[in-house]
DNA sequence: TCTGGGGTCCTAGGACCC
DNA sequence: TCTGGGGTCCTAGGACCC
């Protein structure tokens, strides 16, 4: 017998891979199974951190976040490996593949974890037989383990899907939140660090049904709207939809990296900030996308970090357009002293067929009307800079019978991207 | 022996404009 | 005499998450 699904709710889930890095590692190489396994980034390095570690390592009390040296005293047989993105990535599209095969709906929002609407699917089987597929399959195919939530909005799912690992299901309901969720402190929720649930403490909330129950004039001026929103979680509300397009927009990419010692030298950090910009430009074009601000981050041997960041006339994504920018900020805003880490930052992200559309013609059009030639050339160098070809001015025309080729000429692409009507003109 | 690298979202102040 | 209020953009920093 089919369950008819809630005419007046959502079912969403939330599928969680667990330890996913080792457990990656353990499906590539079945001999690091039911072995204590770490991923750890900078291995070779003093600074290397645990990423990720197998839950036979977690017995020996090895947490995410922890150097490594100390990981190595709690567990002295712990094996260690660097993380291959390669690998994790390509687990990670199966894990997607799978779960696309249950609804569209679905939204990744991490390489290891996603929401999906099943609420129209109730065809295929109830919510529990849905996730307990889901399982199965991922486990068959790809020998990854998962625990996975299964509520009636995001928030409640996410938390469900945290409350059974490894291989989980949970189901968290309405009516259970008073039982299962408010008893728990507040750090335990998602979206609630450990700032936030220190001063919610000022005001006397401890547990997530405290929280549940507060003041919203006191929430309002100690968190902003963010006091609001975790109060409505606390209560089971959230109305966020499980949105497949998000994970096209992105916001910024960048690249950082601490450094294996502290350096004061600015040429070692310039050539640092190259290889960063390389990334970042490799990161960007394979995106097709433009960034229009580019921002640094320095990370001093105290572990002081500041950001700063340009707003760019023109969108780049070169890396030597990258580089000079950073360089530019770099040199601005250094004091002097010895740098722990350095970041380059893209973001203001353009879509590169966009960019060119979004290019405003029609200023230019008012600006060659009122100015004269010579000028027109060194605005429209200026703004479109990159995509000059040739100039000349009325004294050396190149192209008499283009109004805008008697000022300069543009790269053929870029021409191909103005709207129909400017091309005759 | 001291704490990575990839992100997102929010806030707040100043500049500038109307 | 002495200066409003709203909106947008830019920049910097902080909290949080995986």
């Amino acid at each position: 017998m089919k369950e008819m699904y809630p005419k007046n709710g959502r079912v969403i889930l939330h599928v969680d891979m667990n330890s996913f890095y080792a457990s990656v590692e353990m499906a590539y190489d079945p001999e690091l199974k039911g072995k204590p396994l770490a991923i750890a980034g900078n291995v070779e390095e003093r600074r290397g951190i645990i990423v990720t570690c197998s839950y036979e390592a977690r017995r020996f009390g090895v947490k995410t976040t922890m150097p490594l040296w100390e990981a190595k005293k709690l567990c002295p047989q712990l094996i260690v490996k660097s993380p291959n993105f390669e690998r994790y990535r390509a687990a990670s599209m199966g894990m997607f593949e799978i779960l696309r095969q249950y609804t569209e709906l679905v939204e990744p929002v991490s390489i290891d974890e996603g929401y999906m609407d099943i609420t129209e699917s109730y065809e295929i089987g109830s919510p529990i037989e849905i996730a307990e597929s889901i399982q199965k399959r991922i486990l068959g195919q790809l020998d990854l383990p998962c625990s996975i939530g299964i509520a009636p909005n995001k928030f409640l799912a996410k938390m469900a899907s945290d409350m059974k690992k490894p291989m989980g299901i949970t189901i968290l309901r309405k009516r259970d939140i008073p039982s299962v969720l408010w008893p728990l402190n507040t750090n335990e929720m998602h979206g609630v660090g450990k700032k936030t649930a220190e001063k919610l403490t000022t005001i006397g909330i401890y547990t997530i049904g405290d929280l549940a129950m507060g003041n919203e004039v006191q929430l309002k001026n100690l968190l902003g709207i963010n006091g609001l929103r975790i109060k409505d979680r606390a209560n089971g509300i959230d109305s966020r939809a499980v949105d497949p397009e998000s994970v096209t927009d992105f916001k910024s990419i960048g690249n950082s990296t601490t450094l294996p010692r502290d350096i004061s030298n600015q040429q070692e950090l310039f050539h640092v900030l190259d290889s960063l910009a390389e990334t970042v430009s490799v990161r960007l074009k394979r995106k097709n996308v433009l960034a229009s601000t580019l921002g640094i981050t320095i990370r001093f041997k105290d572990r002081k970090t500041i950001t700063r960041s340009k707003k760019l006339s023109n969108p780049i994504s070169q890396k030597e357009e990258i580089s000079t920018a950073a360089k530019q900020l770099f040199i601005k805003h250094w004091n002097g002293d010895p740098v722990r880490l350095l970041g380059i930052t893209g973001s203001d992200l353009l879509d590169q067929e966009e960019a060119y559309k979004q290019l405003d013609l029609f200023s230019y059009e008012k600006e060659a009307k009122k100015e004269p030639l010579l000028k027109t050339i060194s605005i429209l160098q200026e703004k479109y800079g990159k995509h000059i070809v040739e100039t000349a001015s009325s004294q050396n025309p190149i192209d008499p019978d283009h109004k805008i080729g008697t000022a300069t000429s543009f790269n053929k692409d870029f021409l191909r991207s103005f709207p129909e009507k400017h091309k005759e003109e």
